[in-house]
DNA sequence: TCTGGGGTCCTAGGACCC
DNA sequence: TCTGGGGTCCTAGGACCC
């Protein structure tokens, strides 16, 4: 038996949920977002496939989407609706006889399991979850966690697709770097001027053009997802949140000093609740804001003791603001809260499993 | 055309100490 | 008087993912 590596993806995770309940919305164009008004500032959170054929995906602004299809149905977010659905799939997962499970996100997770037949898993994973939920999923198969999560692409919608080193060369070898997960716009760019734009390209670049390029930690990495190579062993230590943060979009923006500092400290509040919650206290501030024109600013400021206050993370956010000295208009303000480590089990920081960055 | 809200991690460079 | 190399801590800023 060898060990392969499962990545389940949910299909159309919301919108699936929301068919769940409503079921007149089957073949139907529907767009989850926001409050459900795409007159609103806000943006896609999921779109059907139906609704995805019109041009519509997930981060686009809903004004945009309902221009680009106008007959989609919109629906408001249901955290509650989708934390449920998402607990009894990652449930069932954890249940399945020999499975590790490494949570990614709501709507998926890797599955480690030892098996001499891993489309045969993968179709009994699938049947599963769809038995327990009544929802699908795609998966992709591979022998590292990065090859697991780049094939699932190519077996959506309700799919499988195996992807190994054995035919990662004439899978990804053409592609652009933009197909690897953990490669962005910005980094493609940079990329194409060292003259690399392909997924070969990369795999085959000089370590130390890349270690040049972009330092000690990252070109390394950059040159490791060229070739596919990732963690190969799923691992199911708990999570531990580092920090907490709440934001919020204006629908006006905001200019009045006033208005600002009341919006710090409802924020504020919103990071407290979430701190006593975890039992730990704020030991950075992170300020995020959004001006118009449309470009954003964080700023940090570690505190001299760690704190449950609201009153000092909001006055800490607000001198941050000021030190910014631009009183542009703002349309987002964000507080996050970086908490003290627990006592233990925390120290390690993850470099594998991590949810984004290079 | 208009761009959410929840996260994570890396790099560069300054300040300071030995 | 002019100068090294190593280490830690901190902030600014950037990038990416679901």
């Amino acid at each position: 038996m060898a060990p392969w590596v499962f990545h389940v993806d949910m299909d159309q995770f919301l919108v699936a949920v929301e068919r769940l309940r409503r079921p007149e919305l089957i073949g139907r164009p529907v767009v989850v977002g926001g409050r459900g008004d795409p007159t609103e500032r806000a943006v896609v959170s999921t779109a059907s496939y139906e609704a995805r054929e019109f041009g519509v995906h997930s981060g686009m602004a809903l004004k945009l989407a309902v221009r680009k299809c106008p007959e989609a149905v919109f629906l408001p977010v249901d955290f509650p609706a989708y934390e449920a659905a998402s607990a009894q799939v990652m449930a069932v997962l954890r249940e399945f006889p020999g499975a590790v499970l490494e949570l990614l996100g709501w709507d998926e997770a890797f599955v480690g399991v030892d098996t001499d037949d891993p489309e045969s898993t993968a179709r009994d994973l699938q049947a599963t979850v769809l038995a327990a939920s009544g929802l699908h999923c795609s998966i992709g198969i591979g022998d590292t966690l990065v090859r697991a999560k780049i094939a699932t692409g190519f077996g959506k919608p309700h799919g499988t697709f195996r992807l190994t080193a054995a035919n990662w060369h004439e899978v990804m070898g053409e592609r652009s770097v933009e197909a690897l997960w953990g490669i962005g716009r910005r980094t493609a760019e940079r990329l194409g001027r060292i003259g690399i734009s392909t997924v070969d390209q990369l795999g085959e670049a000089p370590e130390e053009a890349l270690i040049t390029a972009f330092g000690p930690a990252t070109g390394p990495h950059l040159g490791r997802l060229g070739r596919g190579e990732s963690r190969r062993a799923v691992d199911d230590t708990p999570w531990t949140a580092r920090a907490h943060g709440h934001e919020s979009t204006y629908q006006t923006d905001l200019t009045d000093p006033e208005e600002i500092t009341a919006a710090l400290r409802t924020l504020a509040a919103a990071v407290v609740a979430d701190l006593h919650a975890e039992g730990r206290a704020c030991a950075r501030v992170h300020l995020k804001v959004r001006f118009r024109p449309f470009f954003t600013v964080t700023r940090v400021r570690k505190l001299p003791q760690p704190t449950f206050d609201a009153d000092v993370i909001a006055d800490t956010a607000l001198a941050l603001l000021q030190r910014l000295e631009d009183d542009r208009p703002i349309r987002l303000l964000g507080i996050r809260g970086e908490m003290v480590p627990p006592e233990d089990g925390y120290d390690p920081p993850r470099t594998h499993g991590r949810r984004g960055g290079p």
